[in-house]
DNA sequence: CGATCGCTTGATTCCGATCAACAGGAGTGG
DNA sequence: CCACTCCTGTTGATCGGAATCAAGCGATCG
């Protein structure tokens, strides 16, 4: 494993970089800018922590680089994954009745996220209408995205769950037919609540019905979009 | 089907009663009274619809009586209930990427919905900073909650799935040992993600093991209430 | 009273889980 | 450089839980 950055970094870490300094506001997205303005960036080790699914839920989070998961356990150790986030992303926003994560957050590989107190968020939305409004829209996407993720864990067969994770993963990246995966293959499975077992079948019987090539375990091309298309509801 | 009220309401319909006159503000649970103030009530029977799946998502609802699911189908007929809403409970926050509503929403029984533009509660939270949280708070509540069900929906078994059921509904219904269930099996098992069979036999096995009592098909003793909770995560 | 709808129960099937073995790389140290 | 180990991923054989197919039952309603 990679230990190129801290495991568990603390919130008080002097490697927080602080981005406070007047710059001419690059903002990559317009919406949301408030976490390049406001936010401190941190990095995290490849499968450390980021928080954990009882902590209070204090902080909002941006991926700049690399890949997080959120992660919910059952006292045996049955896992389920609630998503995945590239660079851009924004997560940490679920908070439960006692004010805590309802998932954990870990780091899939090496990443750096750039954090901002949630009450810093909400008090600068007070008096930023268009921030507010972007704040609301984001948390009223997720769970429209949540929907899809009822119906795929609920009611959908194997290959549907796979093709519906390429189809996604490729959207993510911008439609590429190269499709980049960071993440594992149990992690894939405990996203689509399946097993590593069948994952791994189910893209090697896609392969076989020349809908995908598997450049590498990581890299796996789509030969035949709209197949997958078709597929994904 | 009753049929006592209108099965498609329009939102510019007389029947729509405005409540705006001055009252002592009654406001059942202090946060989000905004929707007594400024909302509109509506009826709905058993199995109408409230809203599309692919309508704008223009209003926020706050369930009054009765009790509404929210809906998502697969071209097929699979079909995924997102959840329940019961009186006091917010509902129709989700909104995706395109401004519609990720799932459909539908009366379970005949009720009473008070509806409220979106736009009203943004722009009133705006000048009341209070609201503000109370709205925000309430879609990080509804995000912590699809946690729960996407490992429910993933990795827990048929009993597992029930047993959570059975314990969130009481739990919804001030934790009574006798809880109502204002939905047939076929909700519930689009709910579970399983078929009406296998809720139907699970509840069997329930009663045969002294966990529960099946007073009548809608109404169920809850006897072995620390089994529920054991086997609930 | 018969019809319909919702629920339960029974028999069988099938998809994905489980158990098990093996293959391919990446990293390590001799 | 190679031998070794560890880890991830693939493939095979078997099992099991829930789906499916099929009746039957009981309540509600016309």
């Amino acid at each position: 494993m990679s230990t190129s950055q801290a495991t568990r970094p603390s919130f008080l870490s002097s490697e927080i970089a602080l981005h406070t300094s007047a710059r001419p506001a690059p903002a990559p997205s317009a919406r949301l800018a408030v976490f390049e303005m406001a936010g401190a960036t941190m990095g995290f080790a490849g499968n450390s922590e980021i928080y954990g699914e009882d902590e209070p839920a204090e902080y909002l989070y941006k991926v700049v680089s690399g890949a997080v998961r959120t992660v919910k356990l059952l006292a045996d150790g049955r896992r389920q994954i609630g998503a995945f986030y590239l660079p851009g992303d924004i997560f940490g926003m679920e908070m439960g009745e006692a004010g805590t994560h309802g998932f954990s957050a870990e780091a899939v590989v090496d990443c750096r996220v750039i954090v901002l107190k949630r009450g810093a968020a909400t008090s600068l939305a007070e008096r930023n209408g268009a921030l507010a409004t972007a704040l609301w829209n984001h948390a009223a996407r997720d769970l429209a995205r949540a929907a899809g993720r009822m119906i795929l864990l609920g009611r959908k067969s194997a290959e549907e769950r796979v093709v519906a994770f390429l189809h996604e993963m490729s959207a993510r990246q911008a439609g590429a037919h190269l499709v980049e995966l960071p993440m594992s293959r149990q992690d894939i499975a405990d996203y689509l609540g399946l097993t590593v077992e069948t994952v791994s079948r189910t893209l090697t019987l896609l392969e076989t019905g020349g809908t995908i090539r598997l450049a590498s375990a990581r890299r796996i091309e789509l030969v035949d979009p709209a197949y997958l298309e078709g597929l994904d509801d």
